[in-house]
DNA sequence: ATTTTGACGACGT
DNA sequence: GACGTCGCCAAAA
């Protein structure tokens, strides 16, 4: 029933269910889904999610480095980072600070 | 159908 | 420990 939706939709949802908070890694997200190998495919699915109909939170989404490497591409400089601070992450140099401390494993939340 | 790329990750140097 | 390269998979040109 999921298989139907493409890649990009299971990203979505599994970052809309995302905590507030809470901060992810794109390899995290990947490997829920199987492609564990495909971090880098999350991160475009996100691409498309900033176009989309719901919101996503792609801003909890950072890579293994709790860097907020998509933070360009956002529609500001600062759009990201100011998010997540306002979810009481604190973000220093475009980095979480004590990301594993906020880091939440999708496989927690999603059982198959 | 083929080639390029892309918001990563792991390993090698 | 910083920097470089390869590998993965899927979508866009």
């Amino acid at each position: 029933m999921k298989e139907d939706k493409s890649f990009f939709e299971q990203v979505w949802e599994i970052t809309r269910l995302i905590p507030e908070g809470r901060v992810t890694s794109y390899g995290a997200i990947a490997e829920c889904l199987g492609a564990a190998r495909s971090a880098r495919m999350v991160g475009w699915a996100l691409n498309a999610s900033t176009n989309i109909n719901p919101h996503v939170p792609a801003h909890r989404v950072v890579n293994k480095n709790g860097l907020l490497t998509g933070k360009f591409h956002f529609e500001g400089y600062n759009i990201m980072q100011d998010l997540l601070q306002s979810e009481g992450i604190i973000v220093i140099d475009n980095k979480i600070k004590d990301f594993e401390k906020h880091f939440w494993n999708p496989s927690e939340l999603i059982e198959e």
